[in-house]
DNA sequence: CTCGAACGCGCG
DNA sequence: GTACGAGCGTTCGAG
């Protein structure tokens, strides 16, 4: 099998010969003649059974492991590799001399703090001290060693040491550049030099090599250490962890161990365990055995060390010619994907971006976080020290807001103390201070309310004179039951805590909001800046059941917009020097890709024309003609919008309503717009119940690309669990599907970035200017380029870039990534796919690129 | 004292 | 019990 010609150069191409634009009939699955007979060949699989046949398991044979220690070695090994069309790789890497000095440095300096502390004590109080000093200085001795025993993992505070190889499997080659024991690749070199001999033969023989598939468990790991030194692992590439997670969370998800995070338990070594029953060589049991911090104090020309490193890249192979096997079984026969093209074409090499990102982070301003920082603190102590104030005046107790102003003290004093009326409760019962509950406290004190429920007394019409009406009087009783209420209602006292109360809640509204902002946002950031490049580096996994990104320490993708947020955390996150940030976001993407998978003509028809589908929702709900749809009536559509692609309730609605746009409508009301919606584009329903019921007999839905999430409680006799899985069928196809899409623009941009980088790099060594070198090759000059225009960050429909601050750059870049991003999904994709681009110094601070472009030029030409 | 559940809030 | 997806900081009570 000649797997390097399985993969297309252009996936775009090759997905869209690939899949129909509308599913298929489903009848097209049955064999002819007759479903009877059909159903006798291939009898009817239960729901979510993908008929997996398991490979058996391929017999571990003597290995055939070596060290390569020269350069003909290198290439000859490489030759193989292309041969085979494979080529397993995998990194070891050690603390850069850089971290190794400032670790070295800070030991030094707290063990000589340690043994000064050592001396006669003056008297016992003096000893305490003492005491205490030595165990806080030794604790974070141990907390910055094991942050040091980390920079491995970390590509800007160490080195790649040793590369390991291999193109079948049960051998390896392993190339120790950078050992303080054993044998090293050409010894004669500096290490610098022979790291840089490595990578380029790397790069030149395999990375950029279209006939060999680039395998490596953990992909975005080693992606990273190829970015920092400036190379790009080009297609085919495949990384063997995403392949046994994926196809376990399909076709056995028993077997993991949590379903949520679905690499748990499953990296390289379990996962060789569970599979060949092999145990192989455990990284820390390694290290200790011999004593060494990292990797490189060992040797790995022989011995343990070699062994270690050869076991990585033969099983990583293994495990993709096994897991492949699985992929090329699990499919969707409706659309006609299957799970190795989409593996192979999507997921697999998005690993390479999530490192990428990674690698590069965002620039941080510490000093506007530190101001921004201080102004927070005094708005916080001005209303602590103004709730206190009231407090005391009102009922005479201090209260103990704690970070988040709603601890237990504070409910004593609110609901116990005054007697303030209580919102919803919360989930488990307890009394809820979330902004709704808030919004409704005050509205409750507003209009003298006890609870929530006498709401609708509001709108009660009471005759003429009703003022004068005695209780139990003959009037009383031509009351109705809510007249009589709404009357009770009017002549209430007021709330004695009135005034006090809403003046306390907004001002707790106000030091919460503080609150996230500070612990969240500023310094739940900025603890995680590196301490070599200064920025914030995100980390980002794939496994969420929509096929979603998902970002953490810290989250990337919940940086308030500037709208919400007083302290303007966008502001501090900034481009470095020379650059210049580039923000670019596909627009109103999820509608549109419900427009195509609903075939609703009504939102075809408003994305092919340009229209309006705020105003369309808002005339459909108000019963007015478009052209007489206020801006607040298209404002109130946005949120039953959204919500329909949901599956949305009036009761979500109107909460949203509330929360979001400070308004109260009645549950009446929601449910009109909720109708009203539906009605507007009556595909989507259709669509939504449709999918389903389609979903009930297959046990899964799929995305354009071939995701599949398994939708177990879709056939549950529980009616929740059944309709919430019902709603999940029916948003994870556009969910999903907008992050397939998006995961292909970045895929191409990651390729586009290696092409313009190896074109720069190929022009330096031949002392040549690349674009002559581009047109020698008969290509495109270099667009993105490795260092000039660099992707930062992904927010699901949005991608970030830092890039060099010149219009030139900025404006190529521009073009090929707009146009990348709109490119039809699929062939006959119903409406067009738009992305708008802005830039800006700050990420708080942007502006439209076409505006910047003519600024930035005519500064230049003035100067 | 540690740990996890509950709560609440930021994003698309 | 009433919307899809996700992470994280704080509080509080259980062990």
């Amino acid at each position: 099998m000649k797997l390097g010609g399985l993969f297309g150069n252009m996936p775009q191409k090759t997905l869209a010969k690939a899949l129909p634009a509308k599913p298929a009939d489903s009848s097209q699955l049955l064999p002819l003649p007759g479903a009877a007979l059909a159903r006798a060949i291939a009898p009817k699989k239960r729901p979510g059974d993908f008929g997996v046949v398991w490979p058996t398991i391929p017999q571990q044979q003597v290995k055939d492991y070596k060290a390569i220690l020269t350069q003909a070695e290198l290439e000859a090994y490489a030759d193989r590799c292309e041969a085979l069309g494979l080529c397993s790789f995998d990194w070891e890497t050690a603390a850069s001399k850089a971290a190794r000095e400032a670790f070295a440095a800070y030991k030094a300096e707290m063990e000589t703090k340690i043994a000064n502390l050592d001396g006669f004590p003056m008297d016992e109080k003096d000893a305490k001290e003492r005491a205490a000093l030595k165990k806080e200085y030794e604790a974070q001795l141990t907390t910055t060693r094991e942050a040091y025993l980390m920079t491995p993992l970390d590509p800007h505070q160490s080195e790649v040491c040793t590369v390991s190889l291999a193109a079948a499997p049960h051998e390896s080659r392993v190339v120790p550049i950078d050992h303080k024991a054993g044998r090293i690749f050409e010894p004669t070199l500096s290490r610098e030099a022979a790291r840089k001999l490595v990578m380029d033969t790397l790069d030149r023989r395999i990375f950029r090599n279209r006939k060999v598939v680039k395998i490596a468990v953990n992909l975005s790991f080693e992606t990273k250490f190829a970015a920092k030194y400036g190379k790009y692992i080009l297609l085919p590439v495949a990384d063997p962890l995403v392949m046994w997670v994926r196809c376990l969370q399909v076709a056995d998800p028993k077997r993991l161990n949590d379903l949520k995070k679905p690499a748990t338990g499953w990296g390289l070594k379990p996962a060789t365990k569970a599979v060949f029953g092999v145990n192989m060589g455990e990284f820390k049991e390694l290290l200790a055995k011999y004593g060494v911090d990292f990797f490189d104090e060992i040797a790995a020309d022989s011995g343990d060390g070699l062994v270690y490193s050869a076991e990585d890249a033969d099983y990583g192979l293994q495990h993709y010619l096994y897991w492949k096997q699985i992929a090329i079984q699990i499919k969707d026969d409706r659309q006609g994907t299957n799970y190795d093209t989409w593996l192979h074409e999507i997921e697999m090499p998005f690993s390479r971006v999530i490192g990428l990102m990674e690698y590069n982070g965002m620039g941080w301003d510490n000093h506007l976080a530190q101001m921004k920082r201080e102004e927070a603190w005094s708005i916080q102590t001005e209303a602590a020290n103004e709730i206190n104030q009231l407090s005391k005046e009102a009922v005479g107790m201090e209260i103990s807001l704690g970070k988040t102003g709603k601890t237990n003290s504070v409910k004593y004093v609110l609901f116990n103390m005054m007697n303030l009326p209580k919102g919803k409760p919360t989930d488990k019962g307890g009394i809820s201070l979330d902004e709704e509950a808030l919004i409704d406290i005050k509205f409750m004190l507003e209009n003298n309310l006890e609870d929530l429920t006498e709401e609708k007394l509001l709108s009660v019409k009471l005759p003429e004179g009703w003022e004068s009406y005695l209780k139990d009087s003959p009037e009383w009783y031509e009351l109705g039951k809510d007249q009589r209420a709404a009357v009770e209602l009017r002549n209430r006292p007021p709330h004695p805590f009135k005034d006090v109360g809403l003046r306390m809640l907004e001002l707790m509204g106000r030091y919460q909001k503080m609150n996230t902002l500070l612990s969240s946002h500023v310094d739940g950031r900025e603890k995680w800046q590196n301490p070599v490049t200064g920025k914030i580096h995100a980390s980002y996994t794939p496994w969420t059941d929509t096929s979603r990104l998902n970002s953490m320490k810290p989250n990337g993708q919940n940086v308030p917009r500037l709208e919400n947020d007083e302290l303007g955390v966008r502001n501090f996150y900034v481009a470095g020097p020379g650059k210049i940030l580039f923000f670019i976001d596909f627009s109103g993407f999820e509608l549109r890709i419900l427009a195509w998978k609903s075939g609703d003509k009504v939102m075809i028809e408003i994305f092919c024309t340009g229209g309006d589908m705020h105003r369309k929702t808002g005339a459909a709900i108000t019963n007015k003609p478009e052209s007489e749809v206020t801006k607040q009536e298209r404002t109130d559509a946005k949120p039953a919008n959204f919500g329909m692609a949901y599956g949305g309730t009036e009761h979500a609605l109107q909460k949203t309503i509330k929360t979001d746009y400070g308004q109260r409508k009645t549950l009446a009301e929601c449910a009109v717009m909720v109708d009203g919606t539906k009605k507007a584009y009556p595909g989507v329903p259709v669509f939504q119940h449709e999918i389903a019921m389609q979903a009930r007999e297959d046990g899964f839905v799929s995305t354009i690309y071939g995701y599949i999430r398994l939708l177990p409680d879709i056939n549950s006799t529980n009616t929740y669990y059944r309709q919430s899985a019902g709603r999940q069928a029916a948003n994870t196809p556009i969910q999903g599907t907008a992050a397939d899409v998006m995961k292909k623009a970045q895929n191409e941009v990651y390729e586009e970035t290696g092409r313009g980088t190896n074109l720069v790099f190929d022009a330096t060594e031949k002392g040549m200017n690349p674009v002559d070198l581009a047109r020698e090759f008969g290509e495109a000059p270099p667009i993105l380029v490795h260092g000039k225009t660099d992707m930062e960050a992904q927010i699901h429909d949005e991608m970030i870039f830092e890039m060099d601050d010149d219009p030139d750059v900025v404006e190529a870049a521009w073009h090929w990534v707009q146009a990348t991003m709109t490119k039809p999904p699929i062939e006959g994709f119903p409406v067009p796919i738009e992305a708008e681009a802005s830039v800006g110094y700050a990420w708080g601070k942007k502006m439209s690129v076409e505006k910047w472009l003519e600024e930035k030029r005519a500064a230049q030409k003035g100067a």
